[in-house]
DNA sequence: TGTACATCAGTGAACGCGCGTTCACTGATGTAC
DNA sequence: TGTACATCAGTGAACGCGCGTTCACTGATGTAC
């Protein structure tokens, strides 16, 4: 039976979310369409009055996670200062629960191996996010506009190296690789 | 009909260096047996005649892929003075051959994502291949044995990530990461 | 405001397809004598 | 060394299954008068 515009609305955000959610927490491969709408209380037949194919889903689905990156990431950063920026990053990043999270946490570390093997357009999405992540970090950290941007930048592909590394490995080399980077991205200079 | 041992051996080996090669370059789950199979002129009835299962396949082919690394890590920074031989392996490692070479390249970068989604067998063997890169470039860097194992994982994580993050992404931001990367794993200490 | 009708969100069966795996079969290889 | 037979590497059809997508249908919502 049809339903009201904000009722479509409604279930168009739902279908986002947790797609959004699967994609990080089984990868695109691993999240059927189906599986997505029962998520979000449908059947699968109704997806195509949201979403002409799967691939538009994933990026509406990269949005809302960057998105929601980019909120948590700005109010954790807020008011630090740039000397214990990284290391705050660091410690809230590489924390067990980031990485234990994968459904919530960041969609850079989560997507990253899918969207490589993705088309043009997703990694065109995936890049313009990072580069959003990048300036967000960039932010509260000291230096020339340049030197910031290139600070954030290793300080994410470490954070990022380090999480996906761990949850690909025996507790044993993921905490190698957490405390290596935590101690990389927010230690003083003199025991980088 | 029937193989004679030796035959059947060289079989076998062909299908692990075709798994390995086409894992990384297509990821696991976008690699079929018949694939694998096809790759090694084979129809793909007679891989259960090596394999119990693509699992298993999998752990073969991350050793083989590994192994293979190993070697290329052990080769190129052989003789390296301890304080070049990280920017070597940056200068490597951060190619643009090296990130264009999926298939033939680094398992750590092509896999982790997938392998983050295995079974503990896989995280196992994949752990302990990642064990051995982080002391083969340990092997040649200066200070402590924990300073050398510290200092040679977060090499790798800011390597690894940058170079998944840049080939899930456009080529502007791929550049950024790949540029970043090198300073702030080759350079000397005074500009990371 | 009330009525008649068009629209369309959501349902659930069905589509073609590729997957991992199984199986009966072939005939060269390996082995027992 | 030669022969007879068992083994088994590789073939290609077939299996059940889940996938993305399509479709006829239902009935509440939106709209035109």
């Amino acid at each position: 039976m049809r339903q009201s515009r904000e009722a479509k609305a409604e279930t168009h955000r739902t279908i986002v979310e947790q797609a959004s959610r699967l994609f990080r927490e089984r990868g695109i491969e691993g999240t059927s369409v189906a599986d997505v709408m029962q998520a979000a209380n449908k059947t699968h037949g109704g997806f195509y009055r949201h979403f002409e194919t799967k691939d538009l889903l994933l990026e509406s689905a990269l949005d809302s996670a960057f998105a929601q990156m980019q909120a948590v990431l700005a109010e954790g950063l807020a008011g630090k200062a740039p000397d214990k920026a990284l290391a705050g990053f660091a410690a809230y990043y590489l924390s067990s629960e980031a990485v234990g999270d994968r459904g919530g946490g960041c969609p850079v570390a989560a997507l990253c191996g899918d969207v490589g093997r993705g088309t043009n357009a997703i990694r065109g999405k995936f890049g313009a996010g990072v580069q959003r992540v990048v300036e967000t970090i960039g932010k509260v950290i000291a230096g020339s506009p340049e030197a910031r941007r290139q600070r954030a930048a290793q300080a994410l592909a470490m954070a990022v190296g380090a999480v996906m590394i761990a949850r690909a490995s025996d507790p044993d080399t993921a905490a190698l690789f957490l405390d290596a980077a935590r101690a990389g991205i927010g230690g003083d200079p003199a025991e980088v």
